[in-house]
DNA sequence: TGTACATCAGTGAACGCGCGTTCACTGATGTAC
DNA sequence: TGTACATCAGTGAACGCGCGTTCACTGATGTAC
């Protein structure tokens, strides 16, 4: 990838005047999308939307996608990629401390579905098959991935004998935090009313979980 | 309600000769919106796609709804009721043990998102707000007090110093469940693959989250 | 450094299509007497 | 029991609209020599 102007998308807001070629229309067109579908829902726009946001001719987005799926997919794949490296940050190796870690690995989806909702949308409710694209399910599984790590230090604190499948441990925290944020955690109309935060209700849910493990808070400081 | 020529549905296919009246269009139009969102999601379908699998003109369906997001709404109202009596039956007043009844009650959920996904779709993932109508959301909340009331039951057995709010514990019970539904129990293709039936990784849950409670399996066979 | 050429990325006009919606209408049904 | 009338539920034609997609084209950029 390379043009010789420099990134000069639109920075928040459609069109603006551009000589003939736009330079990034690529980016801006996922751009468009991820405004587009923050404003009226993963449905609620058409290709055609997305080329007249970005202020170039119906055509144009053609020479990038070969449809509005493969748009969307992109989107929902560089969803993932952010999701990951969100999760992987936040979780920083379950260091300096697990259960602490632990729950910045929560708190980081919940934000992502809260801040992001264009991609969260894109990711889990566009309808859009993992199967698709390679790369598209590579960075499913990578987000995923960081759960399962996270999932493997909890187990191997508790004693050899009795511990469950960390695969089936973070398959339940994904699970809790994905209801989570799908009910309750929406940065758009969708969400549900709620008597407290998001982030609280998933903290004593999992503070009750581990324990039902047999992890107590004051168990986990070592590596 | 009341026509003269008995319940003359397509019980399961579109068109079919008929009179000039349909004699029951309007649940004719729900079935429809229903075969379709399951073939093609919430958005894949159109207020004249209805008509037409109802064998009738574009223009009738204006007799019954005002438009396809009055449809929809609908379709989801009627899911929420045939979700809390799913629910209820399940659950049946935690008799005759509570244990049972409450996996029951889990099973019953799961069963739902996944031989419903028509009616799931419309309730929790068409973007129908709760406010378009009273008795949408009066619907809902008869759904949610069902888990609530179990959730009031499991409470109960606690001792008293230390319970946890009961609104909280029918949350979590909600959010796990609904996670697991939307990731790995759908009835249709945004399916993703598990290791374990989704009943399965919902049990394991729950008995990991009551032990945290300090509920044991053996704590609960009085009423 | 300049020039010719190939390639790339966007244009704009055009098309067929199906949608949502309105409208005056009409066939069928229900009801008052 | 019959008749006149009101109401209801669906018709079918029409409309304007925006979409997806194709096409020959052209302006801009990159590159070989």
């Amino acid at each position: 990838m390379r043009w010789t102007k420099g990134d000069r998308d639109n920075p928040a807001g459609p069109a603006g005047p551009r000589g003939y070629h736009h330079g990034n229309l690529k980016e801006a067109l996922v751009r468009a999308a991820l405004e587009l579908i923050a404003e009226k829902g993963p449905a609620g726009f058409t290709f055609a939307d997305a080329a007249r946001w970005a202020g170039v001719s119906p055509a144009a987005p053609y020479r990038h996608f070969r449809d509005r799926d493969e748009l969307i997919a992109d989107v929902a794949r560089r969803g993932f990629e952010l999701f990951s490296a969100a999760l992987t940050k936040a979780w920083n190796e379950g260091r300096p401390e697990l259960m602490a870690a632990f729950d910045r690995l929560g708190r980081a989806y919940l934000d992502f579905a809260r801040q992001q909702p264009a991609y969260y949308s894109a990711m889990f409710e566009a309808g859009v098959s993992l199967d698709t694209d390679p790369q598209l399910r590579a960075a499913s599984e990578a987000a995923f991935a960081v759960l399962r790590g996270a999932a493997e230090k909890l187990v191997a604190l508790m004693p050899a004998q009795g511990r469950p499948p960390a695969l089936m441990v973070a398959l339940h925290v994904w699970s809790m935090t994905h209801g989570i944020a799908s009910l309750f955690g929406r940065g758009d109309a969708a969400r549900r009313a709620l008597p407290m935060p998001p982030e609280e209700l998933l903290e004593a849910a999992m503070l009750i979980y581990l324990r039902g493990l047999g992890l107590t808070p004051g168990s986990t400081s070592g590596r």
